[in-house]
DNA sequence: CAATTTTTTTACCTATATTTTAAAAAAAAC
DNA sequence: GTTTTTTTTAAAATATAGGTAAAAAAATTG
């Protein structure tokens, strides 16, 4: 089973270096030049994953990419962004498009690959997009929202971010390199030590918030890195 | 355990300026003066990173990439190329050469750091080992954790590192030299009887975790190493 | 652009892991 | 049974990782 993937990007050379690379990589490849071919042609081809450029002529990347995530259809269409460094804010990029991933140009074939198969991988399987609950801890992508209880904790998005990776799998300890890799994005280069500075404050939010019990929810596992206490123990 | 880096420069002052910031870094650095040399320094020296410049005599850094890539010994050996600012298109040059990351000089040393640790974290990163079992003992290295029936284990890294080695294959005996090769890595210098030390309170843990039986899981091979003792006996 | 918030860096301190050491114990050899 | 070799273990010394406050920098908001 090949799976197909479709590209748009007013480049001429991008689009066909990406092309090369990716049906290299055994992709079936389709090719838009704009947005609004990339439209049609999604329609009609249905395609596993589709990788957008940011900015495009007739529809943008960002306006289809929410497009898309308002039809019933291809709401759950896997999609990359592509975008220069530096072309616009993380924040807004990153959480406003509805995209799965988004990648700063430069970057490598090897790399694009890579998130590729990591998001097959990701949506392919179980999708919980939705919200997160680990014992009284409650998270909602969604609203942006974390509760402990009925407590409402406001977090800043780093640790938002972090927090609700680990939600994500429960015990299953993540290196400070792959917080990074999860929460910063690649192109970002922060500090370890980083990491433990939001860690901290994510500790201290949910202290605050604490009920009654006093355990600490956050694992830190010495010389490795960070994990959600699973409940199941 | 120290990562080590190649460096590939036919400007000795910007060789000598590489080497020098990043061995104060803590990389151990091999120096090359031009792609061939580079090439066979690869071969026989392993590196953990290459940085290669653009331009070169004999074999340029983008030559050399792609040779590398094309190798199965290299083909994921992570790479870095210089170039001189508008030597070259950057998308297409980002994207052909197969580096995983480039960099346009001038640049600072700090940025140059950064970069190699983003590389270096997101190529390491493989980590798809499952969980083992031995007895009535469990060992996830993803919760990084260790049951002995219903009794979780606190473990240092070290005797998590030895335990998980051990179990890998029960009966197996292993050298101090092995073990000190495998949970240290190579390059470390510390004394056989630490490995002692390291059994002895990894037998401590896994005792006082103990529900009733008394026999000692691990077993001592005098004059030769350490082994798990094998369940079908 | 000033005020505010968030993020990142820095630096110091503490907790804990690791290594060395050295003496006691165990096993093997004689 | 005594000597020699090797391993075990406790305890001390050392090293290292992580917590966090505070400052600096960056981003966001009014």
């Amino acid at each position: 089973m090949s799976l197909s993937i479709l590209i748009a990007d007013d480049e001429p050379n991008q689009l066909e270096l990406l092309a090369f690379n990716l049906s290299k990589a055994g992709y079936v490849v389709h090719k838009a030049h704009d947005g609004q071919q990339a439209s049609d042609m999604i329609s009609t081809l249905r395609p596993d994953l589709v990788i957008l450029d940011w900015m495009m002529p007739h529809l943008s990347g960002i306006d289809l990419c929410k497009e898309l995530r308002k039809s019933d259809e291809f709401k759950d269409l896997p999609v990359i962004m592509l975008s220069a460094r530096g072309e616009e804010g993380d924040k807004t990029f990153g959480l406003d498009s509805g995209a799965d991933d988004y990648i700063t140009k430069p970057f490598s074939p090897r790399e694009l690959i890579a998130r590729i198969k990591a998001i097959l991988r990701r949506t392919s399987s179980t999708d919980t997009a939705g919200i997160q609950q680990v014992g009284d801890l409650i998270l909602d992508p969604n609203q942006m929202m974390v509760k402990k209880g009925d407590v409402e904790i406001s977090l800043g998005l780093k640790e938002f971010r972090i927090l609700s990776l680990l939600m994500e799998r429960p015990g299953q300890v993540y290196s400070r390199a792959q917080l990074l890799d999860h929460v910063w994005g690649h192109g970002i280069y922060v500090e370890d030590r980083t990491v433990d500075v939001h860690l901290s404050r994510l500790r201290k939010a949910l202290r605050a918030a604490n009920t009654e019990e006093g355990d600490d929810i956050l694992r830190t596992v010495r010389g490795v890195g960070y994990a959600i206490h699973n409940q199941s123990s």
